[in-house]
RNA sequence: GGGCGAGUGGCGGAAUUGGUAUACGCGGCAGACUUAAAAUCUGCUUCCUUUACCGGAUUAUGGGUUCGAGUCCCAUCUCGCCCACCA
């Protein structure tokens, strides 16, 4: 007598799988294509984590699910390594990030096949391999001719001391968390993408993606559309000056009484009286110091008044300019026009340094709100003409007055900002660019890709602030077109790195392009995407790219994603983020190894909970899935078969729960279904038709058992399909309520079931019920035939 | 402060269109097998009352709609996530 031993047959498997590599996909016009994967993952030295093996496990059962059922199914892997962690692992230990990668890469697929996925690795990508990142080059190269790929001029944390760009996060307190000087804001040149070009279509198409809400509303949030106006605002004593503010209440312009500009803002020099000179500058230097943290912490307001008057359009009234950090210079114009009536900002500023307040709009009545500044529709008053009109109703007619004297107009203004994208590290992609004697940026020809990260010894910026990159003078000088130029030496943000790699995963050994039409266009979009994590920035990046390359011809598709899984993560089994320095890491190699093999560790991710909540790890209820795999092994191999096959009903029942919650992705129940499967199996015994129909079931949770059970019965792996007509046992149960409540249950045939005044007799005679009915009038019967159910209301 | 979501046994969770609340698993209890333990198998396990039957209560709290509410509506409380001076 044998026993279930998951090691040994995991190994046979995967040696199987390892040598006829079964999961390799090819374009076939004859079969529905289904192109699935997860959000790849970034190698890190310590290995696979049982996060990654939910994330993993998910696409697995998908991809083997819908290959079962008959689709041509693509199911790639690769791995984003560019990034932080492998570079200051470098500066710190003087290894090659290149070499790092490699082993990180070595591991991580060494594990991932431990695991026996379903993955095509012939089609395995890196995004730090010149390979690859020429196409990264390429792309970035699309976006620059086309002018949405630019430089400009951005404020950046600066230590004078150490000469160098800082992070945010490398500022503590004002200062440098090297050397603890003071820093300060620095405008340096940088690289952006246009994203902004896209606003509005992002916004509107993500409606149409069948992607969780979350998601969708945080994208939204993040783009950030409102619709207002622009208006223009004359300078006193400065003819030639003006102001231009964005507002989306135009209405309300009779009550703006001051305006406030944001102390980047570049007219302030410009306008400041002199008497005001010294106090504005002291102000804007401290404030353009503070980082964004600092000044959302103090939200008190403080402001500086620069002496200057601006005309108010509306009426001709002169009302003084403050200067203030309230205001954002990276928002609309970096200019407001206060109306502190109906804007509790400008209100709370009006009060601190007593300035004029003027209510332009009355508050309804029945309005409930009493803060002192109304900031809803209602009746304009103080307001001219337009007095007694609905707020609401003016505001396209102010806009309108305003463009006739050529004050104002419409806008649309976007919370979202172009996309950054300059990096000042080495290691990460390098920007395929040139700048020539004047200083102009030129694109490196395409056939001089890739632009090669060159191996150095000293990964730190240099002392100007630039990636390591600027210390090599090999790489910097390039011959373009007969001249000589130097080249950027700055690296691309991850985040573009990861913005086209699934559609490299469809033509992944192309050398002659990014990705070839047919093939891309065969295979994408991808229909199942899944990941835990870049809810925003990611998934916008990758859409962005999409757009813009369907519109440059190299895509038939607008939108990169059809259907997203967004997975929780997996806690330790204290409900804490799983982390080394808390000691509470679950390692999933060590739970393969000790005994309870790969499939029991896959099965117990999906089971563990809805795949897209947190769970947290329990060492005990694993065990669990491992007895319901071993019931699964005995029943298979170790216990007598049934001649007769008389588990018919929840055979088929189970076979629908299954097939539905797989696609629904409610991966918890349908393991739930298998294990009340097996259970009744236990108690009636198994028909062979049982356990070829439990196996396939099985195949994509645990694919190994599965395959063994398989191979034992002689039997193929096709998804099996239910019978509706046998999915009805031979007695339904009515269940009798009397006033609501449940007072009997009795067994019927089902040929019974649908005859409704039947049901009702039943019900009437029944005697448990006929106790509860009593002499009490029966006010009237309700029944409810398909949930076999009878209500009988009494007074 | 604003937006969104969620509150179900000792625990993770199920209930898919308003129709039998607590599936499945963990944990616990009892039994079988065993010299014994582990493993395995079988049964019980929401709470209260009860030896048991019967009965009653129960989906955060309070109200409402309905023959019928975990599910829909209103209010309150708690937790989570996202955004956060975006004019």
């Amino acid at each position: 007598m044998s026993h279930y031993d998951p090691l040994k047959i995991e190994a046979k498997w995967q040696e199987r799988w390892e040598k006829e590599q079964p999961f390799v996909a090819k374009e076939n016009n004859g079969q529905p294509k289904m192109f699935i994967a997860e959000m790849f993952p970034y190698p890190s030295g310590a290995g696979l984590h049982v996060g990654h093996v939910r994330n993993f496990s998910i696409v697995d059962c998908l991809a083997r699910f819908y290959a079962q059922n008959g689709l041509n199914v693509l199911r790639p892997f690769g791995y984003d390594t560019f990034g932080l962690p492998a570079e200051n692992y470098a500066i710190k230990t003087g290894t090659a990030p290149q070499e790092v990668t490699k082993a990180n890469i070595a591991n991580f697929r060494k594990q991932a096949k431990r695991l026996g996925y379903a993955i095509d690795w012939s089609r395995e990508i890196n995004t730090s391999d010149p390979e690859y990142y020429k196409w990264t080059q390429w792309c970035f190269l699309q976006l620059f001719k086309k002018g949405l790929a630019y430089q400009a001029e951005n404020y950046q944390w600066w230590c004078p001391v150490d000469k160098t760009v800082l992070a945010n996060e490398q500022v503590e307190n004002g200062c440098c968390w090297r050397c603890g000087h003071e820093v300060e804001k620095k405008k340096m040149k940088q690289w952006f993408f246009k994203i902004t070009a896209y606003a509005d279509e992002l916004l509107d198409e993500i409606d149409s993606l069948d992607w969780p809400d979350k998601i969708k509303t945080m994208q939204k949030n993040w783009i950030g559309r409102s619709e207002g106006a622009e208006i223009d605002f004359a300078i006193a004593k400065h003819p030639k000056e003006q102001l231009t503010v964005f507002t989306t209440r135009p209405d309300t312009i009779f009550g703006a009484t001051f305006l406030v500009l944001a102390p980047e803002h570049e007219i302030i020099s410009r306008i400041v009286s002199d008497d005001a000179r010294d106090a504005v500058a002291a102000y804007c230097k401290a404030a353009i110091k503070k980082s964004e943290i600092e000044r959302q912490e103090n939200k008190e307001k403080t402001g500086v008044f620069t002496g200057a008057y601006a005309i108010n359009p509306a009426n001709g009234e002169p009302i003084p300019i403050w200067v203030a950090d309230y205001v954002l210079s990276g928002y609309g114009t970096g200019a407001i026009m206060a109306v502190p009536a109906h804007d509790e900002r400008d209100h709370e500023f009006a009060e601190q340094f007593d300035l004029p307040i003027i209510k332009v709009i009355e508050k309804p009545e029945n309005s409930i709100d009493d803060s002192g500044c109304y900031h809803d529709e209602g009746v304009m008053v103080n307001s001219d003409r337009f007095n007694g009109q609905d707020s609401a109703d003016v505001r396209e007619a102010i806009v309108a007055w305003l463009e006739e004297r050529g004050l104002g107009r419409k806008k649309v203004t976007y919370r979202m900002r172009d996309w950054l994208i300059s990096r000042q590290r080495y290691w990460g992609c390098p920007i395929p660019i040139a700048y020539d004697k004047n200083g102009v940026a030129h694109a490196i020809p395409e056939d001089q890709l890739p632009v090669v990260l060159p191996k150095v010894t000293d990964y730190r910026p240099d002392e100007s602030g630039r990636s390591a990159l600027a210390k090599s003078d090999e790489f910097k000088t390039v011959i373009i077109d007969g001249e000589e130029m130097t080249r950027e030496t700055d690296t691309l943000d991850g985040y573009a790195c990861s913005s086209w790699y699934l559609w490299r995963y469809t033509d992944p050994r192309n050398q002659n392009a990014a990705w070839g039409k047919d093939k891309v266009n065969y295979w994408a979009p991808t229909d199942i995407y899944c990941g835990g994590d870049h809810a925003v920035a990611h998934l916008l990046y990758v859409r962005f790219w999409c757009k813009f390359f369907a519109d440059e011809g190299y895509l038939d598709f607008r939108e990169p994603v059809k259907r997203l899984l967004y997975n929780g993560y997996i806690n330790a089994p204290d409900g804490k983020k799983m982390s080394k320095s808390k000691g509470n890491v679950i390692d999933p190699l060590d739970v393969i190894d000790q005994g309870y093999g790969a499939d029991t560790l896959r099965t117990y991710e999906l089971f563990i909970g809805p795949y897209n909540l947190d769970a947290a790890w329990s060492t005990e209820a694993i065990g669990g899935v491992y007895r319901f795999l071993n019931r699964c092994w005995t029943l298979c191999f170790d216990k007598a078969r049934n001649s007769k096959d008389e588990n018919t009903t929840i055979r088929h029942r189970t076979i629908k729960k299954v097939t539905e919650d797989t696609k629904r992705a409610d991966f918890n129940t349908a393991v739930a279904a298998m294990m009340e499967y097996v259970n009744a199996l236990y108690k009636t015994g198994a028909h062979e038709e049982d356990l070829i129909t439990l196996a396939k079931l099985l195949k994509p949770y645990a694919p190994h058992l599965a395959c063994e059970m398989l191979e034992s019965l002689e039997s193929d792996d096709v998804w099996p399909v239910y019978d509706t007509t046998k999915l009805k046992a031979d007695t339904v149960e009515l269940v009798v309520q009397v006033n609501g409540k449940l007072r009997s249950r009795i067994q019927l045939p089902v040929e019974e079931a649908n005859d409704t005044t039947r049901l009702e007799q039943l019900a009437k005679s029944d005697p448990k019920v006929q106790n509860y009915i009593g002499d009490k009038e029966i006010v009237k019967t309700i029944v409810i035939a398909q949930n076999h159910l009878v209500n009988i209301v009494v007074k």
